[in-house]
RNA sequence: GGCGAUGUAGCUCAGAUGGUUAGAGCAUACGGCUCAUAUCCGUAGUGUCCGGGGUUCAAUUCCCUGCAUCGCCA
């Protein structure tokens, strides 16, 4: 069996974001998943780079579009090694190879009548030179140039999607699957209840002339969507009016898209009339996904809450980043990112439960078992109807897990995996090992309990060689296996760890976020930062200053006040908290951990500086409104206040 | 304005062709263990299953309607 996965081909007016880098992820952990059951597997991805846009940045950038498109497409392939994407294709809409393919596509559907050159009217904006959609207009106006866009007729060529629009109707409602999940598919029908008009597919040389010339009219370049939807069949070598190449017979009719909601209609649409045009068949699926917002807000350039892949791989470590991604967003609809939640999986899922479990699994093996794979005598250790639920429950995890990839569910198969993690913990404290090995007679049991939780293990790392590519290989490792894995030949219980074979872990797979090591929150807030890298980060050494450096606008977010403390008590059964109630102006309640170093009665009266716009957090049961700042110095504790009586509330800036 | 989706525990979400005490994870509280990365295990909760009306012996689940949020279209 083959498989052609595809991501989106990225426009490059933009830097890549969360929302590039999930979808990329998605498609390599699906093409890793069909690896990993044998099946051979093209992935490819790349950079779509005409346009009106790319010629406007680039002017504004003062030079070429060329060199503009060059620098951009750089930093696309540029994310995808540290994202441990591995693609076999990165197609640029520039290649030469690809403008040859549009050309000849264009030249085909002009001949046989399905471009015709024909009247285009619309609403134009002559500072913007282009022409605005009625949703694009302000009152009225252009919302850049705030002037009122003249109606306008030129010519233009024109795609008859129309033509095809029966037969796309027909192809969808007898393929259920085509286009999922299942709400994109109704979205899909539903625009398609309605005519459709014919597409557009050229823009006039006076007006723009980065973008491919049509074949047949030299005044015109291809609009982009014409352009880039053929890069799918363009990377693997496709030729109209010819045979198909090797590649393409291979590949094309096992094609499967993957792709975010706001390109839906080009892809399910456009792209597949094109096809039926060309007289080539429809890709196989088309997977549609949601956005990631960010902390609940959408992301966007003005907002400034874009969130770069980079970032997050350089202080976290990319399988985290992808177990995050794909264990977080139910696929198909939209997701909240945030660095909370980020570090509440990490942290819970990561390093206690899973990190944790193989940690504390290796330890035992050399407490308990000379630090070998146990050798398991006849007749010793009898198995118990624990192990036998651990053994069916191992086995049925692979299954779920295949059964939710094949859909897309990838929380769900990423689930199916912790379930086992959770049941060998179980296991685990139920056996008691550190029993069993005070009592030499029970020494056979020992080893067999031991035996099944290497076992698990290996059946944990298999799945994970999609998701976790480096964490999956790090175990296999430390297990003593080696060699490609394979669902099929390794999924099975038993059988391939080496009896007697000597194993370890050097260092433990996922590193706690560690608050005490965070700089000095004393109102202990979660802020992680200072921690060891996980030791699958790449390396962080190229951090500039640059990136420690914080904006003017970034400060000003930070709400610094004077407050009052009214009022102070120690927090019951806490060594280290104190909590404050403030005046700043207004009453509100702040927990600070400076009970070791003040009494609650030297601290009335004070003034103290206070972040005022902190997320308030619940410690010990109280909800902190606020952090007192402090320095620490020779193992001392001071807190801030400002040299002279100030109002309560006064901004500090 | 048209079409559609969603609304379930503090948070993120499962769920049932209508039927006994509505679930999971996280967070919270208490208890236990010590192999382990202050990790793990156990126990404990709280829910007008968005509001209103209808069908039914029985509705959170079906129907109608209203509200809210979101999406597509115009």
């Amino acid at each position: 069996m083959n498989t052609y996965v595809t991501t989106p081909i990225f426009y490059v007016n933009a830097e890549p974001h969360l929302g590039h880098a999930y979808t990329t992820i998605v498609a390599d952990a699906y093409g890793r998943y069909q690896r990993l059951k044998g099946n051979t597997v093209r992935f490819q991805t790349g950079t779509d780079e005409h346009g009106d846009k790319i010629a406007t940045a680039a002017e504004a950038a003062g030079i070429t579009p060329q060199a503009y498109a060059d620098r951009v497409s750089a930093m696309f392939r540029a994310v995808c090694p540290p994202l441990q994407v591995e693609y076999d294709n990165f197609i640029r809409t520039t290649d030469a190879a690809h403008q040859r393919v549009v050309q000849a596509v264009l030249q085909k559907l002009y001949e046989q009548g399905d471009i015709v050159l024909s009247d285009y009217s619309g609403l134009y904006c002559q500072g913007c030179e282009r022409f605005l959609t009625e949703k694009e207009l302000q009152g009225g106006l252009c919302p850049d140039h705030l002037k009122p866009p003249v109606a306008i007729t030129e010519q233009n060529y024109f795609f008859k999607m129309s033509r095809y629009q029966g037969w796309l109707i027909e192809h969808i409602k007898a393929n259920p699957d085509f286009i999922t999940p299942e709400r994109y598919r109704n979205e899909v029908l539903s625009f398609l209840s309605e005519p459709l008009e014919d597409l557009c597919i050229s823009r006039p040389t006076s007006r723009l002339t980065w973008g491919i010339p049509l074949p047949f009219d030299k005044n015109f370049v291809t609009y982009v969507w014409f352009d880039a939807l053929l890069n799918y069949l363009s990377g693997l070598g496709y030729f109209p009016e010819g045979e198909m190449s090797a590649e393409c017979s291979h590949y094309w009719p096992v094609a499967e898209h993957v792709v975010a909601k706001d390109i839906l209609k080009p892809h399910a649409i456009y792209w597949t009339t094109m096809l039926k045009a060309m007289g080539v068949a429809p890709y196989r699926k088309l997977h549609v996904h949601g956005y990631w917002n960010v902390n609940d807000t959408k992301m966007s350039k003005s907002i400034g809450n874009v969130v770069r892949p980079m970032d997050l791989v350089e202080k976290y470590g990319s399988d985290s980043v992808r177990y995050f991604l794909l264990r977080e967003m139910s696929f198909g609809l939209d997701s909240s990112f945030s660095l909370a939640a980020f570090e509440a999986r990490y942290n819970s899922d990561l390093a206690n439960d899973l990190g944790n479990l193989f940690s504390r699994t290796m330890a035992m093996v050399q407490k308990f078992a000379g630090g070998k794979v146990p050798l398991l005598v006849d007749g010793e250790g009898e198995s118990t109807e624990l192990d036998r639920q651990l053994i069916a429950a191992a086995h049925e995890m692979v299954q779920e897990f295949c059964r939710q990839m094949e859909e897309f569910h990838f929380h769900r198969a990423l689930q199916a995996v912790w379930e086992v993690v959770s049941l060998s913990n179980k296991y685990i404290v139920s056996n008691a090992p550190w029993e069993l090995a005070k009592d030499p007679a029970k020494r056979g049991r020992l080893h067999l309990v031991i035996y099944n939780l290497l076992e698990t293990l290996r059946l944990i790392a298999l799945p994970l060689n999609v998701v976790m590519p480096t964490t999956a290989l790090a175990m296999q490792v430390a297990l003593g296996i080696s060699g490609r894995q394979n669902l099929a030949a390794h999924g099975k219980w038993g059988g391939i760890l080496q009896e007697g074979a000597v194993i370890s872990l050097s260092t433990p797979l996922f590193p706690r976020f560690d608050q005490a090591d965070a700089v000095s929150p004393v109102a202990g807030q979660t802020k992680p930062q200072q921690v060891k890298a996980p030791k699958n980060a790449v390396s962080s050494s190229a951090k500039t200053d640059e990136d420690t450096l914080i904006t003017f606008d970034e400060f000003k977010r930070i709400d610094l006040r004077v407050a009052t403390v009214v009022a102070a008590e120690k927090v019951a059964k806490s060594d280290r908290l104190l909590k404050l109630t403030v005046e700043a102006p207004e009453r509100r309640t702040v927990v600070a951990g400076i009970a070791e170093y003040y009494q609650p009665e030297e601290m009335v009266g004070r003034q103290v500086i206070i972040v005022a716009n902190l997320k308030p957090t619940k410690l010990m049961g109280i909800e902190s409104q606020g952090m007192v700042l402090a320095a620490k110095s020779g193992g001392q504790l001071f807190v801030s206040t400002v040299s002279g009586e100030v109002d309560a509330g006064s901004k500090v800036a």
